[in-house]
DNA sequence: GAGCCTATTATACGATCGTCCAACAAGCAA
DNA sequence: TTGCTTGTTGGACGATCGTATAATAGGCTC
């Protein structure tokens, strides 16, 4: 009998492995816990072969980011698919996902940090103002649909970002502050309050 | 001539420049760059006085995020004191400090992604509850001041962090997306919300 | 000035880091 | 089966990490 030392992969899965490895390495230890030895034998692969399909770990961690960013991005949107067809639903929906899994997690959370604590360098910050701006665009998008005058929609999407950010932060880093229903409750209202706003400059 | 190799210092003195050497650190270089060595540079003295007063890089660390969340508490209190005496300016002026220096400072947000990325060890954990708790208390206290309603002050605490939380945390990693009037503005609107809503039921 | 206390220095130690590279072997082509 | 391509291994390398410790010397007391 003989037993392969190790199986080929097609590169594009081996990449994806090793991308999917170290956010799970990530979400577990955050990011001084991320090292190239970690990482290869999360994806079960030797240490060398990381330096074979990334030019460095900080690419690799990049890539990360934008697949992490992705997943986050499809929750959400699956979150906006499965209310109901009424604007006001939907948007709803979008904004209340933050405050329940896959989103609310502590694990998301440590790899949402140990991105942030990379942002100063470049490779890293390009990768972050295209994910968020892909953020603004989708919830500006169903602001659209309420019908929120365009004049409001941006600073609208941007107050809305920022609770929604503060209260996943919060509800993360200190889980008995408050509970995930009442973060929905505060969202909904802040919610309610713009689109009142924009009925009445409207009337 | 002979000049000193070195000069003692009284023992809390030296605590506190290496506890402030730690911040500068932390601010430049982030997490990754806050070690033993790079501490003992900063502060101009050897690597090794570092473990002859803290137990560990740990331990100081965690007293460095209680003297930087000291340093934030008593900026917005300066800030609250500078404003008028009418309670809806203070508790505005409170609010609206996390938007300009010395605390929406692209450092000081480097230095808390740090605490944050450390949120994990239970030495850093107890520093947070502490400090985030009497961030709370401050905040509740001004809304008593404006005379809203015991049973509301716990949810505007919460939303009104949350908010000024995500809006620093924006203005901080992408300077470009929004201005920082433009963050008093969105923030002043969400007061005033709350207090409407106080009134309205009130009434 | 002598002597003591201890703040301070300088270095050693083992562990781990990121990167690199020569050798090996899986799997396809002929 | 033979040979080639290249995915993969495993260890070497120098740098840096946190910690521990013996030696040094500032600064006070007597």
């Amino acid at each position: 009998m003989s037993k392969p030392a190790f199986v080929r992969s097609e590169p594009d899965v081996r990449r994806q492995s090793l991308i999917a490895a170290t956010g799970r390495v990530l979400a577990r230890d955050g990011a001084t816990g991320a090292s190239v030895r970690a990482i290869a034998l999360e994806a079960g692969v030797s240490p060398g072969l990381v330096g074979h399909y990334f030019a460095g770990i900080d690419a690799l961690v990049a890539e990360t980011y934008a697949a992490t960013g992705q997943q986050v991005r499809d929750a959400l949107a699956a979150a906006v698919a499965a209310a109901d067809p009424d604007p006001r639903s939907r948007v709803a929906a979008y904004v209340t996902a933050s405050f329940a899994p896959p989103i609310a997690d502590r694990g998301l959370f440590a790899t949402w940090i140990a991105f942030w604590s990379l942002s100063g360098k470049s490779q890293i910050a390009a990768q972050h103002d295209a994910i968020y701006q892909s953020y603004r665009d989708d919830l500006a998008a169903l602001l659209a649909e309420c019908g929120l005058a365009p004049a409001e929609r941006r600073l609208a999407a941007i107050a809305i970002t920022a609770l929604v950010d503060g209260l996943w932060l919060e509800l993360c880093l200190l889980p008995g502050a408050f509970t995930p229903d009442e973060a929905r409750e505060l969202a909904a209202r802040q919610l309610d309050g713009y689109f009142e706003r924009s009925a009445n400059s409207s009337r």
